[in-house]
DNA sequence: ATTTTTGATCTATTAAAACATATTTTTCAG
DNA sequence: CTGAAAAATATGTTTTAATAGATCAAAAAT
């Protein structure tokens, strides 16, 4: 397969997880089937142009012929909307690595103490959390929900704090939930260039 | 068809022809079938990537995925990269004029004196020279050998000027040939929007 | 543990690509 | 200007590969 179908079929998945699309998502966006979609991705075909466009569109990405002489520009310009977006899937990176603590701090308390209700709901906030882009200006409610955890699993006196930090990210997560524009997950609008974030654990 | 399918099939075909490629030409260099080309051209087929990245690459585009905020930007990226090419096509339309004429008066001198061979020749180095783009500077060489025509025309006499005006446009030829970047037939790097040369008389 | 979700694989169908051939357009001699 | 030769483009046919649909395996969620 060609070079630039390879980097082609690489700027699709890479915006397609950047988006926080499914296969089957996307496909049904576009109108294409996953399956195919799943050999696209993987370079196992050589796709036709009007199922390029279609997906290009579902991602935001539009299709051009551009003059040799102009590509050095045109990078720059990819790039560049690229970047105005960074900062969010920065932060969004982060966040993701202060939830995943939270995670673990809830995982051991519960190893701990099984039996505390206000552990498991902390859980199932957490777990929903992961679905959202969030700004960097509340990673604070999500380590002190952390740091709730890992003192009870020390002292189980009192589950107080747990329900304080329950309530605190439920206010996040509503927040989140409504934000005006596509603040579901990290915005994206990928260029051509890999960035294969670790969006995995 | 899709809008964008049959954009790209306009892009592609205005960019051939003011390269002044024929599709066997273009499916030569790209590795496709002429008949291919056609129905590319056409808007019959709903061609494969592959086919597109190598149809464009011979013309000089490079295939993009822009993000839709950045398509302005890039759109006068461009514009502008076509329209630094503009003088050479007017330059190229005028030295059309100058070689018409220079085969006009040569079929007339050839009507006088059917059995000049000079003429003969200088009438296929006419025709070679139509294949070529010809920057302004070198119109003097083909009005000066319109004008030995006209001249044999009404004395037969001596056809060394012939040769000597013979030998200029060979020289020419040569040169215009071995041009390092694409001379061959006016520059091009096409944008999106046609341009429909009249390169026909 | 099981139910859901996601991505990969297999089969049948359909359309693109390759090859041969026809048609149209251009060129140029008489 | 007219007709023949050549070049350029279009149109059939066959072959090959993309696409749609169903099924499967692995991972995640509850």
């Amino acid at each position: 397969m060609a070079y630039t179908t390879e980097h082609i079929a690489h700027t699709l998945r890479d915006a397609r997880k950047a988006r926080g699309l499914s296969q089957r998502a996307l496909g049904a966006k576009a109108g294409v089937p996953q399956s195919h979609i799943s050999k696209i991705e993987n370079g196992a075909v050589d796709l036709r142009t009007s199922s390029l466009v279609e997906l290009a569109r579902v991602l935001d990405l539009e299709l051009m012929l551009v003059p040799r002489k102009g590509i050095p520009a045109v990078q720059a310009i990819v790039r560049n909307s690229a970047r105005s977006v960074f900062p969010d899937v920065e932060s969004h990176r982060r966040a993701l690595g202060d939830l995943k603590r939270l995670q673990a701090a809830i995982a051991e308390a519960l190893q701990a103490h099984p039996t505390t209700a206000e552990l498991a709901q902390l859980q199932r906030q957490a777990r929903e959390l992961r679905h959202f882009s969030i700004p960097s200006h509340h990673t604070a409610s999500i380590r002190n929900a952390a740091a709730a955890a890992r003192a009870f699993r020390d002292n189980t006196a009192d589950p107080s704090a747990l329900r304080e930090s329950l309530a605190e990210l439920r206010r996040l997560r509503n927040a989140l939930a409504h934000a005006p524009p596509a603040s579901q997950v990290a915005e994206t609008t990928h260029p051509a260039y890999s960035l294969d974030e670790d969006d995995r654990d």
